[in-house]
RNA sequence: GCGCGCGUGGUGGAAUUGGUAGACACGCUAGCCUUAGGAGCUAGUGCUUUACGGCGUGAAGGUUCAAGUCCUUUCGCGCGCACCA
């Protein structure tokens, strides 16, 4: 009998389906269409992780069950390459990073080859490549067009070791992404991408997104909208007469939107109905304002505190959240609701990039002004009822008017209103939405990465490089190394920097700031649909059948790249280049494989599993990819077990056995048919919805089951039909998980082609309710006893059934039962 | 602090709409078998009890004939955001 030797058969295999090129598909838009993808890999040099295996054991499940359901089944791949790590090593090394890229790519798509990915293989991108990232710089010329992409000096995170600016969404917990330093705020020049201006169409399509709610939560989050008011405080004249010239200079760091020749600050508020409470003012120490209102005796204090407060890390200012700390600048300003003299202050509490970078103090109704009047000795006034329940000394919630003049008595919700109306009427201030979320920084100072499409021109400023000068290619240079004087390797590299501007010819330099790689894979998931067209970034009409997404993998980016993909498809609909918002319909977050001990897999702690070595100590691909599907359901984490890939092995060594074993003999009988079908059907139908459902642990559990069952009926025997209609289903439906024991299989057992040409197996409902059912009886709630009835007995019988039962009528004894249920099939419950 | 999720055997987990809790697998125990292989096969395995039975889904209440599932309170864990006004 030949052995099972995954070691043998999946080689074989993998080239066969090579061969026949057995995954490439073309548009047809006659056909229903899958689209499924995992998110595409960085190819590092350490090779494919057990993330990866994992990712794609999901993504092929998918495919292959779509795939034998004959549909019309996208599952492509590609290469996220531009970015820090391949710079880094080129850096060390003195190899180019193109040169290095090259050589991970081939080890990855070697491997991905060796898990038996039905990927296919023609429509391979790689963002590094300038066929590309012609398109990725096409892109962002439109978006600068229509005003999306921008350049503005301001305060940004600066990464002191890879020497470049980061985007919010890469800055985690004050650290860079990745190189995990402390990052610090620098001022300079940028680029950006307006991403703000899609907040509200972004945030409203969410809730329609079949992602799981976690990642739809911190995207709303991380959108953070909230609506209130702007509110003009002007500057009291009494106090800052002398200084009022010096004072009105203009802003020179943060865009705070105070105008300045109104002599007044603007503060942000949701709750515009406490502004009878506002008792003080307080400017973020960034604030423009900030120093210019020191007056007297308080200017040194305050000079000094600005001067320590924004040479603070962001990490050391919000550890110590407890303690408040802040100077009087010795200005007032009038409360405009009231006409109160208030007093202004600086404090760290305050941030300087959300709002107007200044807030009105309501120490009654906000825990953190509270905080600060306490220690400052400033006035509390309340002004919203407190329940009387309540303990606490700050009550932030709704309620009515108390202390607000002509509003005493109105509910918050309506004084919010009408104190905004009037704020209207008086110019003072008017109804505001902001957003947590910024634009997104895209200027990076580093080589690796797509070239910002743009000259700057003496007399036309930053011009767009028209798409025929398309692309932008990266010069090769030696030294790719940034010195961390802001500017990219690239501003060394003069013969490309000079250039003639496109618009009058006259000298002109090229933008030396390269794209953040979030950019490239913005738009990847449509470049798949159309890989190698060269005269556009897309055609339309073939997009427009293969996108959106239908199911999207991954474990990672819930934030910055789910956010951003999103951003470019809404603006992409917007420039009708698409006929859909949302790139992704269902999104799959699965978990991360630990490490056998529960930790994270580390290279550092030395209990990395690599893949490859599970596949190569004769486990073989198959086995890895069922254990990763059968571990647990895919959305938790898990922990790398070497004893349960065993254990998976010796299920598909059943499976492998059992075939062997009908094909060498001889003897049939068909005693046990009629259970076989019952078992079948039932499996079919069970691996079919689990499947549907993405639940692959219970689907893999359910083919188990019907192999034991298998094992235990067949020593009676099948007939010959009732083999070949158990074995070709079993191998049709192992297929979506161990693809090439399954292709082995089914030649054997004389299949046609490749077994997902074949129409996955269907199951008869009929069939799966077997002639005698057993139903539970229950008295008073416990379970008693067990009846078997005919599957069509009449409800009367089945009760009387139930309570002539030896046990339960031990139970019952003399007491006339009050109630009794029937749960069709299930059970009897009587009540006494 | 706010938001989201999760608590089930020795372990990973199952129970799709309230209907026999613990499927399937790992581990463990016993037996069988052997061309000694990473074997294979068979049976058993929530706790407790000699048994009948009793108890069991983090804890405490509640709704129901019936609760892992629904409601209230509470404890613990994980993740995300975090002085966002």
């Amino acid at each position: 009998m030949q052995r099972y030797n995954p070691s043998e058969i999946e080689p074989k295999w993998q080239k066969i389906w090579q061969d026949q090129k057995a995954n490439e598909v073309k548009t047809e838009p006659s056909k229903q269409k899958m689209y499924v993808s995992g998110m595409f890999p960085y190819p590092s040099g350490a090779g494919m992780h057990t993330g990866h295996a994992f990712s794609w054991a999901v993504v092929d499940a998918i495919a292959r069950f779509h795939h034998q359901h004959g549909e019309n089944v996208l599952n492509p791949i590609g290469w996220d390459t531009f970015g820090l790590p391949a710079e880094n090593y080129a850096i060390k090394t003195g190899t180019s990073p193109a040169a290095a890229t090259a050589t991970n790519i081939i080890n990855f798509k070697n491997q991905f080859i060796r898990i038996g990915v039905s990927i296919d293989w023609s429509r391979e991108i790689n963002t590094s490549d300038p066929s590309y990232y012609k398109w990725t710089q096409w892109v962002f010329t439109k978006l600068f067009e229509r005003g999306l992409a921008y350049q503005k000096e301001s305060l940004q995170w600066w990464c002191p070791v890879d020497k470049t600016v980061l985007a919010n969404e890469q800055v985690e917990g004050g650290r860079c992404w990745r190189c995990g330093s402390l990052v610090e705020k620098k001022s300079m020049k940028q680029w950006f991408f307006k991403i703000t201006e899609y907040a509200d169409s972004l945030l409203d399509e969410i809730e329609d997104l079949d992602w799981p709610q976690k990642i739809k939560t911190a995207q709303i989050n991380w959108i953070g909208k909230s609506e209130g008011a702007e509110i003009d405080f002007l500057i009291s004249e009494t106090a800052s007469h002398r200084e009022s010239v010096g004072l009105l200079a203009p802003a020179d760091s943060l865009a705070a939107d105070v105008s300045s020749t109104k002599k007044s600050i603007s503060v942000f508020s949701t709750r515009p109905d406490t502004m009878f409470g506002a008792t003080f003012l307080v400017l973020a120490p960034e604030h423009p304002l900030a120093l210019q209102l020191g007056t007297g005796e308080f200017k040194e204090s305050l000079k000094e505190y600005v001067r320590s407060a924004v040479k603070k890390s962001e990490i050391e200012r919000t550890n110590d959240t407890k303690e408040k700390t802040g100077v009087f600048t010795g200005s007032y300003a009038i409360n405009p609701i009231n006409d109160e003299k208030v007093p202004i202050w600086v404090a760290d509490y305050v941030l300087g990039g959300y709002g107007t970078g200044a807030v009105m103090g309501v120490p009654a109704h906000d825990e953190r002004d509270y905080a600060f009047a306490e220690k400052f000795h400033l006035p509390i006034v309340e002004v919203i009822e407190k329940p009387a329940d309540l303990e606490e000394e700050i009550y932030h919630g709704e309620g009515t008017l108390i202390n607000s003049s002509e509003f005493d008595g109105m509910q918050s919700s309506q004084a919010r209103e009408e104190i905004v109306a009037v704020l209207e009427e008086k110019k003072l201030g008017s109804a505001k939405t902001t957003y947590k979320m910024r634009d997104w920084l895209i200027s990076r100072q580093r080589y690796w990465g797509a070239p910002i499409p743009i000259i700057h021109c003496p007399d036309h400023g930053a011009v767009a490089v028209p798409e025929n000068q398309l692309p932008v290619m990266l010069p090769e240079i030696e030294d790719y190394a940034p010195k961390g004087d802001g500017l990219s390797a690239l501003a060394r590299a003069e013969e490309w920097v000079n250039t003639p501007c496109p618009n009058c010819g006259k000298p002109a330099k090229r933008e030396t700031d390269t794209m953040d790689g979030y950019a490239c894979s913005s738009w990847y998931l449509l470049r798949y649909a159309d890989p190698k067209n060269a005269e556009r970034a897309w055609d339309p009409e073939i997009i427009n059948y293969w996108n959106p997404v239908d199911v999207y993998v991954g474990g990672d980016h819930a934030i910055a790249h789910l956010l951003y993909v999103r951003f470019w498809t809404h603006v992409f609909y917007d420039m009708k280049l698409v006929n859909f918002k949302e790139p992704v319909k269902k999104l799959i977050y699965h978990g991360y494989i630990n490490a056998e001990d529960g930790t994270k897999m580390s290279k550092s702690k030395g209990n990395v599993v690599d893949p490859l070595d599970v596949i190569d100590s004769g486990y073989g691909a198959d086995a890895l990819r069922t254990y990763l599907l059968f571990m647990g359901p895919i959305e938790l984490d898990a922990s790398w077990s070497t004893k349960g890939v065993a254990g998976v092995y010796r299920f598909l060594n059943r499976i492998w056995t059992l075939t062997q074993q009908y094909l060498e003999s001889d003897k049939t009988s068909n005693v046990n048919d009629q259970k076989l079908a019952v078992a079948l059907n039932k499996t079919i139908k069970k691996v079919t919805n689990d499947i549907r459902r993405q639940s692959f642990n219970t689907a893999i559990a359910g083919l188990m089951e019907f192999v034991n069952d298998l094992y235990k009926l067949k020593l009676d025997g099948f007939s010959e039909k009732g083999w070949r209609d158990a074995l070709g289903a079993l191998t049709q439906m192992i297929a979506v998980f161990a693809p090439h024991m399954a292709d082995e299989l089914w030649t054997q057992l004389g299949g046609q082609g490749l077994v997902q040409k074949a129409s996955w197996p269907k199951w008869d409902d009929s069939l799966i309710v077997e002639d005698m059912v057993t139903i539970a009886v229950q008295v008073n709630g416990k379970l008693r006893g067990e009846v078997t009835v005919e599957k069509h007995a009449d409800t009367e019988d089945i009760k009387a059934l139930a309570l002539a039962h030896e046990n339960v009528a031990k139970f019952v004894r003399e007491q006339k039962p009050t109630k009794i249920i029937y749960v069709p099939g299930r059970l009897v419950s009587i009540v006494l």
